[in-house]
RNA sequence: GGAGGGGUUCCCGAGCGGUCAAAGGGGGCAGACUGUAAAUCUGCUGGCGACGCCUUCGCAGGUUCGAAUCCUGCCCCCUCCA
Protein backbone atom coordinates (compact mmCIF):
# COMPACT_ATOMS: atom_id res chain seq x y z
CA UNK A 1 0.00 0.00 0.00
CA UNK A 2 1.22 3.36 -0.97
CA UNK A 3 2.60 5.62 1.74
CA UNK A 4 -0.05 7.93 3.65
CA UNK A 5 1.01 11.36 1.71
CA UNK A 6 0.66 10.07 -1.83
CA UNK A 7 -2.76 8.30 -0.95
CA UNK A 8 -4.29 11.66 0.43
CA UNK A 9 -2.47 13.74 -2.43
CA UNK A 10 -4.56 11.62 -5.08
CA UNK A 11 -7.50 10.91 -2.85
CA UNK A 12 -8.35 14.64 -1.90
CA UNK A 13 -7.88 15.55 -5.83
CA UNK A 14 -11.18 17.26 -6.51
CA UNK A 15 -13.09 16.89 -3.60
CA UNK A 16 -15.28 19.42 -2.22
CA UNK A 17 -14.71 18.36 1.29
CA UNK A 18 -13.30 16.02 3.77
CA UNK A 19 -14.68 15.63 7.30
CA UNK A 20 -13.12 16.02 9.98
CA UNK A 21 -10.34 17.22 7.84
CA UNK A 22 -7.41 15.52 9.44
CA UNK A 23 -9.43 12.14 10.19
CA UNK A 24 -8.70 10.48 6.39
CA UNK A 25 -4.91 10.85 7.04
CA UNK A 26 -5.22 9.23 10.53
CA UNK A 27 -7.03 5.87 8.97
CA UNK A 28 -4.88 5.52 5.97
CA UNK A 29 -2.40 5.37 8.54
CA UNK A 30 -3.28 2.43 9.96
CA UNK A 31 -2.44 0.49 6.93
CA UNK A 32 -5.70 -1.59 6.63
CA UNK A 33 -7.65 -1.65 3.48
CA UNK A 34 -10.36 0.58 4.27
CA UNK A 35 -14.31 0.18 3.98
CA UNK A 36 -15.36 2.98 1.46
CA UNK A 37 -19.21 3.50 0.52
CA UNK A 38 -21.57 4.93 -1.61
CA UNK A 39 -24.50 4.87 -1.93
CA UNK A 40 -27.23 5.16 -4.69
CA UNK A 41 -30.27 6.15 -5.53
CA UNK A 42 -32.06 3.41 -7.85
CA UNK A 43 -33.82 6.36 -9.70
CA UNK A 44 -31.60 6.50 -12.93
CA UNK A 45 -31.71 3.74 -15.60
CA UNK A 46 -28.69 4.99 -17.30
CA UNK A 47 -25.84 6.56 -15.82
CA UNK A 48 -24.23 9.84 -16.68
CA UNK A 49 -20.97 11.84 -16.30
CA UNK A 50 -22.36 13.40 -13.23
CA UNK A 51 -22.17 9.89 -11.51
CA UNK A 52 -18.78 9.16 -12.61
CA UNK A 53 -17.64 11.71 -10.24
CA UNK A 54 -17.93 9.82 -7.43
CA UNK A 55 -17.10 6.38 -9.38
CA UNK A 56 -13.81 8.29 -10.27
CA UNK A 57 -13.08 8.39 -7.25
CA UNK A 58 -14.48 5.15 -5.70
CA UNK A 59 -11.58 4.19 -8.24
CA UNK A 60 -8.80 5.66 -6.77
CA UNK A 61 -9.61 3.90 -3.55
CA UNK A 62 -9.30 1.08 -5.52
CA UNK A 63 -6.55 1.68 -6.86
CA UNK A 64 -5.09 1.99 -3.69
CA UNK A 65 -5.97 -1.13 -2.36
CA UNK A 66 -9.20 -0.29 -0.18
CA UNK A 67 -12.75 -2.06 -0.60
CA UNK A 68 -15.09 -0.01 -1.77
CA UNK A 69 -18.44 -0.81 -1.17
CA UNK A 70 -21.21 -0.13 -3.88
CA UNK A 71 -24.59 0.05 -1.73
CA UNK A 72 -27.72 0.37 -3.88
CA UNK A 73 -30.65 2.12 -2.21
CA UNK A 74 -33.54 -0.52 -2.85
CA UNK A 75 -34.89 0.29 0.26
CA UNK A 76 -34.85 4.02 0.91
CA UNK A 77 -35.95 4.39 -3.17
CA UNK A 78 -39.61 3.44 -1.84
CA UNK A 79 -39.16 6.50 0.59
CA UNK A 80 -38.40 8.97 -2.09
CA UNK A 81 -35.27 11.51 -1.52
CA UNK A 82 -36.10 14.66 -0.90
CA UNK A 83 -32.39 16.55 -1.21
CA UNK A 84 -31.50 18.83 -3.94
CA UNK A 85 -35.53 18.71 -4.66
CA UNK A 86 -37.64 21.54 -3.90
CA UNK A 87 -40.87 19.19 -4.20
CA UNK A 88 -41.31 15.44 -2.83
CA UNK A 89 -39.94 13.18 -5.54
CA UNK A 90 -42.52 10.23 -5.46
CA UNK A 91 -41.65 6.96 -4.09
CA UNK A 92 -40.92 3.70 -6.86
CA UNK A 93 -42.16 0.48 -7.16
CA UNK A 94 -40.15 -2.78 -6.79
CA UNK A 95 -40.35 -3.61 -10.47
CA UNK A 96 -38.76 -0.14 -11.15
CA UNK A 97 -35.93 -0.05 -8.59
CA UNK A 98 -34.82 -3.78 -9.48
CA UNK A 99 -34.91 -3.00 -12.88
CA UNK A 100 -32.76 0.10 -12.35
CA UNK A 101 -30.35 -2.02 -10.05
CA UNK A 102 -29.76 -3.92 -13.01
CA UNK A 103 -28.76 -1.29 -15.17
CA UNK A 104 -26.63 0.16 -12.35
CA UNK A 105 -24.48 -2.79 -12.47
CA UNK A 106 -24.48 -3.11 -16.23
CA UNK A 107 -22.99 0.24 -16.31
CA UNK A 108 -20.79 1.00 -13.04
CA UNK A 109 -17.25 -1.78 -14.12
CA UNK A 110 -17.13 0.82 -17.06
CA UNK A 111 -15.06 2.65 -14.26
CA UNK A 112 -14.80 0.24 -11.24
CA UNK A 113 -12.75 -2.44 -10.86
CA UNK A 114 -15.46 -5.23 -10.66
CA UNK A 115 -13.22 -7.70 -8.51
CA UNK A 116 -12.59 -5.17 -5.79
CA UNK A 117 -16.31 -3.65 -5.62
CA UNK A 118 -18.66 -5.18 -3.21
CA UNK A 119 -22.31 -4.65 -4.42
CA UNK A 120 -24.95 -4.46 -1.32
CA UNK A 121 -28.50 -3.74 -1.08
CA UNK A 122 -29.95 -1.93 2.25
CA UNK A 123 -33.05 -3.64 1.89
CA UNK A 124 -30.58 -6.47 3.25
CA UNK A 125 -31.21 -5.26 6.84
CA UNK A 126 -33.97 -3.13 6.50
CA UNK A 127 -36.73 -5.41 5.50
CA UNK A 128 -35.58 -7.26 8.34
CA UNK A 129 -36.34 -4.31 10.67
CA UNK A 130 -39.82 -4.04 11.74
CA UNK A 131 -41.37 -1.28 13.17
CA UNK A 132 -40.14 -1.15 16.74
CA UNK A 133 -36.85 -1.12 15.29
CA UNK A 134 -37.82 2.16 13.10
CA UNK A 135 -39.14 3.96 15.50
CA UNK A 136 -36.01 3.36 17.70
CA UNK A 137 -33.88 4.75 14.78
CA UNK A 138 -36.06 7.72 14.62
CA UNK A 139 -35.61 8.22 18.37
CA UNK A 140 -31.55 8.92 17.54
CA UNK A 141 -32.65 11.71 15.97
CA UNK A 142 -34.40 15.10 17.15
CA UNK A 143 -36.91 17.56 14.75
CA UNK A 144 -34.48 20.74 15.24
CA UNK A 145 -31.51 18.47 14.02
CA UNK A 146 -33.28 17.48 10.98
CA UNK A 147 -34.51 21.21 10.27
CA UNK A 148 -30.80 21.95 10.12
CA UNK A 149 -30.73 20.53 6.53
CA UNK A 150 -30.24 23.87 4.10
CA UNK A 151 -32.85 21.59 2.25
CA UNK A 152 -35.70 21.42 4.72
CA UNK A 153 -35.49 24.31 6.40
CA UNK A 154 -36.05 26.31 3.51
CA UNK A 155 -38.94 23.98 2.27
CA UNK A 156 -40.24 24.65 5.65
CA UNK A 157 -39.71 28.48 6.20
CA UNK A 158 -41.05 28.78 2.29
CA UNK A 159 -44.86 26.88 3.07
CA UNK A 160 -43.53 24.04 1.42
CA UNK A 161 -44.58 20.40 2.46
CA UNK A 162 -42.19 18.19 3.95
CA UNK A 163 -43.36 14.65 4.53
CA UNK A 164 -42.20 12.95 7.73
CA UNK A 165 -41.00 10.26 5.90
CA UNK A 166 -38.60 12.54 4.30
CA UNK A 167 -37.06 12.54 7.41
CA UNK A 168 -36.55 8.99 7.87
CA UNK A 169 -34.19 9.36 4.94
CA UNK A 170 -31.44 10.52 6.59
CA UNK A 171 -31.54 8.58 9.20
CA UNK A 172 -32.01 5.35 6.80
CA UNK A 173 -28.72 6.44 4.88
CA UNK A 174 -27.05 6.95 8.13
CA UNK A 175 -27.63 3.25 9.42
CA UNK A 176 -26.68 2.09 6.12
CA UNK A 177 -23.09 3.23 7.45
CA UNK A 178 -23.49 1.42 10.94
CA UNK A 179 -24.48 -1.87 9.25
CA UNK A 180 -21.96 -1.62 6.60
CA UNK A 181 -19.33 -0.32 9.50
CA UNK A 182 -17.85 2.30 6.80
CA UNK A 183 -14.35 3.74 7.39
CA UNK A 184 -15.39 6.58 4.66
CA UNK A 185 -18.52 7.12 2.79
CA UNK A 186 -18.70 9.64 -0.40
CA UNK A 187 -21.38 11.27 -1.59
CA UNK A 188 -22.23 14.59 -3.66
CA UNK A 189 -22.16 17.98 -1.88
CA UNK A 190 -25.52 17.75 -1.45
CA UNK A 191 -25.21 14.56 0.35
CA UNK A 192 -22.97 16.48 3.10
CA UNK A 193 -25.93 16.59 6.02
CA UNK A 194 -27.15 13.23 5.45
CA UNK A 195 -23.04 11.76 5.31
CA UNK A 196 -23.21 13.53 9.02
CA UNK A 197 -25.89 11.65 9.91
CA UNK A 198 -23.76 8.19 9.42
CA UNK A 199 -21.63 9.56 11.85
CA UNK A 200 -23.49 10.19 14.38
CA UNK A 201 -25.07 7.20 14.23
CA UNK A 202 -22.04 5.17 14.33
CA UNK A 203 -21.01 6.73 17.25
CA UNK A 204 -24.75 6.06 19.14
CA UNK A 205 -23.77 2.30 17.79
CA UNK A 206 -20.14 2.37 19.38
CA UNK A 207 -18.21 2.13 16.28
CA UNK A 208 -16.06 4.31 15.06
CA UNK A 209 -17.60 7.45 12.94
CA UNK A 210 -16.91 7.59 9.35
CA UNK A 211 -14.75 10.07 7.52
CA UNK A 212 -17.08 11.88 4.85
CA UNK A 213 -15.89 13.25 1.53
CA UNK A 214 -17.96 15.12 -0.67
CA UNK A 215 -17.39 15.42 -4.33
CA UNK A 216 -18.93 18.69 -5.94
CA UNK A 217 -22.12 18.29 -8.41
CA UNK A 218 -21.21 18.28 -12.09
CA UNK A 219 -22.72 21.35 -13.84
CA UNK A 220 -24.74 20.25 -16.74
CA UNK A 221 -24.59 20.81 -20.70
CA UNK A 222 -25.75 24.38 -19.65
CA UNK A 223 -23.46 24.86 -17.48
CA UNK A 224 -25.54 25.72 -14.68
CA UNK A 225 -27.93 23.36 -13.36
CA UNK A 226 -26.08 20.23 -11.93
CA UNK A 227 -26.24 17.64 -14.48
CA UNK A 228 -29.27 15.06 -14.51
CA UNK A 229 -31.73 13.26 -16.33
CA UNK A 230 -34.63 15.17 -15.74
CA UNK A 231 -33.02 18.52 -17.03
CA UNK A 232 -31.91 17.01 -20.30
CA UNK A 233 -28.83 18.29 -19.87
CA UNK A 234 -26.63 15.23 -19.27
CA UNK A 235 -23.64 13.13 -21.22
CA UNK A 236 -25.01 9.22 -20.46
CA UNK A 237 -22.03 6.74 -19.94
CA UNK A 238 -24.04 4.30 -22.75
CA UNK A 239 -24.59 6.94 -25.24
CA UNK A 240 -22.60 6.40 -28.80
CA UNK A 241 -18.86 7.80 -28.99
CA UNK A 242 -20.34 10.30 -31.25
CA UNK A 243 -22.70 11.28 -29.04
CA UNK A 244 -20.12 11.57 -26.16
CA UNK A 245 -17.55 13.75 -28.21
CA UNK A 246 -20.32 16.05 -29.96
CA UNK A 247 -21.91 17.14 -26.48
CA UNK A 248 -18.62 17.65 -25.04
CA UNK A 249 -17.76 19.92 -27.40
CA UNK A 250 -20.64 21.92 -27.20
CA UNK A 251 -19.78 22.92 -23.58
CA UNK A 252 -18.74 25.85 -22.90
CA UNK A 253 -15.01 26.94 -22.39
CA UNK A 254 -15.15 27.77 -18.62
CA UNK A 255 -17.43 24.48 -18.13
CA UNK A 256 -14.50 22.16 -20.48
CA UNK A 257 -12.36 23.54 -17.26
CA UNK A 258 -14.83 22.10 -14.82
CA UNK A 259 -14.97 19.18 -16.40
CA UNK A 260 -11.32 18.75 -16.64
CA UNK A 261 -10.89 18.52 -12.88
CA UNK A 262 -13.73 16.51 -12.44
CA UNK A 263 -13.86 14.16 -14.96
CA UNK A 264 -10.02 13.68 -16.83
CA UNK A 265 -7.87 11.34 -15.65
CA UNK A 266 -4.83 13.91 -16.89
CA UNK A 267 -2.59 15.50 -13.77
CA UNK A 268 -3.07 18.91 -12.58
CA UNK A 269 -0.06 19.77 -13.81
CA UNK A 270 -0.81 18.97 -17.33
CA UNK A 271 -4.12 21.02 -17.13
CA UNK A 272 -2.41 23.90 -15.56
CA UNK A 273 -0.27 23.34 -18.69
CA UNK A 274 -3.04 23.61 -21.36
CA UNK A 275 -4.83 26.21 -19.06
CA UNK A 276 -1.54 28.18 -19.63
CA UNK A 277 -1.62 27.39 -23.56
CA UNK A 278 -4.49 28.59 -24.18
CA UNK A 279 -4.01 31.81 -22.58
CA UNK A 280 -1.29 32.18 -24.84
CA UNK A 281 -3.26 32.47 -27.61
CA UNK A 282 -4.19 28.38 -28.28
CA UNK A 283 -7.94 27.86 -29.28
CA UNK A 284 -9.76 26.24 -26.93
CA UNK A 285 -11.23 24.19 -29.61
CA UNK A 286 -8.21 22.28 -29.87
CA UNK A 287 -7.96 21.74 -26.08
CA UNK A 288 -12.08 20.50 -26.21
CA UNK A 289 -10.94 18.27 -28.24
CA UNK A 290 -8.22 16.53 -25.60
CA UNK A 291 -11.24 16.57 -24.03
CA UNK A 292 -13.74 14.96 -26.06
CA UNK A 293 -11.53 12.20 -27.29
CA UNK A 294 -10.23 11.15 -23.69
CA UNK A 295 -13.98 10.51 -22.51
CA UNK A 296 -15.31 9.13 -25.15
CA UNK A 297 -12.51 6.44 -25.12
CA UNK A 298 -12.91 5.82 -22.14
CA UNK A 299 -16.55 4.64 -22.74
CA UNK A 300 -15.67 2.96 -25.89
CA UNK A 301 -12.01 2.90 -26.88
CA UNK A 302 -9.46 4.54 -28.72
CA UNK A 303 -10.45 3.98 -32.38
CA UNK A 304 -14.04 4.54 -31.78
CA UNK A 305 -12.74 8.07 -30.21
CA UNK A 306 -10.41 8.79 -33.21
CA UNK A 307 -13.57 8.18 -35.57
CA UNK A 308 -15.67 10.51 -33.70
CA UNK A 309 -13.12 12.92 -34.03
CA UNK A 310 -12.82 12.39 -37.00
CA UNK A 311 -16.47 12.57 -38.06
CA UNK A 312 -16.76 15.56 -36.00
CA UNK A 313 -14.39 17.52 -38.31
CA UNK A 314 -15.55 16.39 -41.44
CA UNK A 315 -19.46 17.60 -40.55
CA UNK A 316 -19.51 20.15 -38.36
CA UNK A 317 -16.12 21.89 -39.81
CA UNK A 318 -16.05 20.75 -43.26
CA UNK A 319 -19.87 20.66 -43.60
CA UNK A 320 -20.03 17.23 -45.02
CA UNK A 321 -22.69 15.06 -44.34
CA UNK A 322 -22.27 11.71 -41.69
CA UNK A 323 -20.71 8.43 -42.59
CA UNK A 324 -24.22 7.06 -41.93
CA UNK A 325 -26.89 8.93 -43.07
CA UNK A 326 -30.44 6.94 -42.54
CA UNK A 327 -32.51 5.65 -44.95
CA UNK A 328 -36.11 6.47 -44.43
CA UNK A 329 -38.96 5.47 -46.56
CA UNK A 330 -42.64 7.66 -46.17
CA UNK A 331 -45.39 6.70 -48.38
CA UNK A 332 -47.22 8.99 -50.30
CA UNK A 333 -50.75 8.87 -49.62
CA UNK A 334 -52.76 10.12 -52.06
CA UNK A 335 -49.59 9.34 -54.81
CA UNK A 336 -48.57 12.88 -53.41
CA UNK A 337 -47.36 14.20 -50.00
CA UNK A 338 -46.36 17.86 -48.44
CA UNK A 339 -42.93 18.24 -47.77
CA UNK A 340 -44.25 19.02 -43.94
CA UNK A 341 -45.87 16.00 -44.04
CA UNK A 342 -42.56 13.77 -45.03
CA UNK A 343 -40.36 15.15 -42.60
CA UNK A 344 -42.71 14.49 -39.70
CA UNK A 345 -43.36 11.00 -41.23
CA UNK A 346 -39.51 10.52 -41.59
CA UNK A 347 -38.94 11.58 -37.81
CA UNK A 348 -37.08 14.42 -38.44
CA UNK A 349 -40.33 16.67 -37.54
CA UNK A 350 -42.12 15.92 -33.96
CA UNK A 351 -45.25 17.03 -36.01
CA UNK A 352 -46.67 18.53 -39.42
CA UNK A 353 -46.83 22.32 -37.52
CA UNK A 354 -43.53 21.83 -36.27
CA UNK A 355 -42.11 20.62 -39.40
CA UNK A 356 -43.73 23.88 -40.96
CA UNK A 357 -42.06 26.52 -38.50
CA UNK A 358 -38.53 24.94 -39.34
CA UNK A 359 -39.28 24.99 -43.00
CA UNK A 360 -40.20 28.82 -42.19
CA UNK A 361 -37.33 29.41 -40.61
CA UNK A 362 -35.13 28.33 -42.94
CA UNK A 363 -33.89 24.91 -41.02
CA UNK A 364 -34.29 22.46 -44.05
CA UNK A 365 -31.91 21.78 -46.48
CA UNK A 366 -33.25 19.98 -49.14
CA UNK A 367 -30.07 18.19 -50.70
CA UNK A 368 -28.18 21.12 -49.44
CA UNK A 369 -30.70 23.41 -50.58
CA UNK A 370 -33.14 25.28 -48.48
CA UNK A 371 -36.60 24.80 -49.07
CA UNK A 372 -39.02 27.45 -49.51
CA UNK A 373 -42.12 26.95 -47.73
CA UNK A 374 -44.04 26.97 -51.16
CA UNK A 375 -41.60 23.89 -51.99
CA UNK A 376 -43.60 22.09 -54.21
CA UNK A 377 -45.29 18.09 -53.10
CA UNK A 378 -43.05 15.11 -53.78
CA UNK A 379 -43.97 12.02 -55.18
CA UNK A 380 -43.51 8.40 -55.03
CA UNK A 381 -39.71 7.76 -56.53
CA UNK A 382 -38.49 10.92 -54.91
CA UNK A 383 -35.25 10.68 -53.11
CA UNK A 384 -33.22 13.00 -51.53
CA UNK A 385 -31.24 14.05 -48.54
CA UNK A 386 -33.40 16.18 -45.83
CA UNK A 387 -31.04 18.32 -43.42
CA UNK A 388 -33.10 19.83 -40.28
CA UNK A 389 -30.94 22.31 -38.00
CA UNK A 390 -27.54 21.32 -37.50
CA UNK A 391 -27.83 17.55 -36.76
CA UNK A 392 -30.73 15.62 -37.94
CA UNK A 393 -30.07 14.12 -41.48
CA UNK A 394 -32.09 11.61 -43.29
CA UNK A 395 -32.09 9.97 -46.65
CA UNK A 396 -35.92 9.82 -47.94
CA UNK A 397 -37.15 7.61 -50.35
CA UNK A 398 -40.95 8.41 -51.32
CA UNK A 399 -43.03 5.58 -52.24
C1' G B 1 -62.82 19.02 13.68
C1' G B 2 -63.06 24.59 12.30
C1' A B 3 -61.58 29.01 9.18
C1' G B 4 -59.23 30.80 4.87
C1' G B 5 -56.31 30.32 0.11
C1' G B 6 -55.23 27.62 -4.37
C1' G B 7 -55.06 23.93 -8.80
C1' U B 8 -53.87 27.60 -16.27
C1' U B 9 -50.30 25.31 -21.98
C1' C B 10 -42.84 21.94 -20.78
C1' C B 11 -41.96 25.12 -15.89
C1' C B 12 -43.19 29.70 -13.23
C1' G B 13 -47.11 32.90 -13.69
C1' A B 14 -51.23 36.64 -15.73
C1' G B 15 -56.25 36.17 -17.21
C1' C B 16 -61.74 36.17 -13.94
C1' G B 17 -68.37 35.76 -19.64
C1' G B 18 -67.00 37.06 -25.92
C1' U B 19 -61.36 40.72 -29.01
C1' C B 20 -58.19 33.53 -25.49
C1' A B 21 -54.58 28.65 -28.51
C1' A B 22 -54.73 32.12 -23.63
C1' A B 23 -50.04 38.32 -21.43
C1' G B 24 -45.02 38.10 -19.38
C1' G B 25 -40.72 35.38 -17.93
C1' G B 26 -37.87 30.77 -18.01
C1' G B 27 -36.65 26.63 -20.78
C1' G B 28 -36.51 24.60 -25.65
C1' C B 29 -36.09 24.90 -31.08
C1' A B 30 -34.48 27.56 -35.47
C1' G B 31 -31.76 31.50 -38.08
C1' A B 32 -27.55 35.21 -38.03
C1' C B 33 -22.55 35.56 -35.94
C1' U B 34 -18.99 31.46 -34.73
C1' G B 35 -14.96 27.22 -32.81
C1' U B 36 -21.79 22.47 -33.71
C1' A B 37 -18.32 27.07 -28.48
C1' A B 38 -20.07 30.89 -24.88
C1' A B 39 -22.24 35.74 -25.10
C1' U B 40 -25.40 38.61 -28.31
C1' C B 41 -29.38 39.64 -31.89
C1' U B 42 -33.97 37.84 -34.48
C1' G B 43 -38.02 34.56 -34.98
C1' C B 44 -40.85 30.42 -33.38
C1' U B 45 -42.81 27.54 -29.37
C1' G B 46 -51.01 22.59 -29.04
C1' G B 47 -52.59 19.54 -33.29
C1' C B 48 -54.49 18.85 -38.31
C1' G B 49 -53.02 18.00 -46.34
C1' A B 50 -54.39 23.88 -42.51
C1' C B 51 -56.68 31.65 -44.53
C1' G B 52 -60.44 26.99 -41.72
C1' C B 53 -61.28 23.00 -38.29
C1' C B 54 -60.18 20.13 -33.73
C1' U B 55 -58.26 19.58 -28.67
C1' U B 56 -56.24 22.27 -24.10
C1' C B 57 -57.04 26.07 -18.45
C1' G B 58 -57.63 19.64 -11.67
C1' C B 59 -62.18 15.95 -12.77
C1' A B 60 -67.56 15.44 -13.89
C1' G B 61 -71.93 17.83 -14.83
C1' G B 62 -74.88 22.51 -15.45
C1' U B 63 -76.28 27.87 -16.79
C1' U B 64 -75.51 30.80 -21.43
C1' C B 65 -76.05 32.35 -28.34
C1' G B 66 -70.99 31.94 -26.10
C1' A B 67 -67.05 29.64 -20.28
C1' A B 68 -60.17 29.23 -18.46
C1' U B 69 -63.65 32.87 -16.54
C1' C B 70 -70.49 31.86 -13.47
C1' C B 71 -73.15 27.52 -10.64
C1' U B 72 -73.14 22.31 -8.40
C1' G B 73 -70.60 17.97 -6.90
C1' C B 74 -65.93 15.46 -6.51
C1' C B 75 -60.39 14.99 -6.22
C1' C B 76 -55.70 17.14 -4.79
C1' C B 77 -52.44 20.94 -2.41
C1' C B 78 -51.19 25.02 1.09
C1' U B 79 -51.87 28.28 5.58
C1' C B 80 -53.89 29.25 10.43
C1' C B 81 -56.66 27.44 14.85
C1' A B 82 -57.49 22.72 17.76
Amino acid sequence: MADVQSQLALLERGTDEVLPHGELAARLAAGRPLRVKAGFDPTAPDLHLGHTVLLNKMRQFQELGHTVIFLIGDFTGRIGDPSGKNATRPPMSGEEIAANARTYKEQVFKILDADKTEIRFNSEWFSKMDAAGMIKLAARHTVARMLERDDFSRRYRNGQPISIHEFLYPLVQGYDSVALDADVELGGSDQKFNLLVGRELQKQFGRPPQVVLTMPLLEGLDGVEKMSKTLDNYIGITEPAAEIFGKLMSVSDELMWRYFVLLSARGNEEIAAMKKAVAGGKNPRDIKFELAGELAARFHDAAAAKRAREEFIARFQKGQLPDEVPEITVTAPNGKILLASLLKEAGLAASTSEALRLIVQQAVLVDGKRARADAPHLHPGASHVFKVGKRKVARVRVE
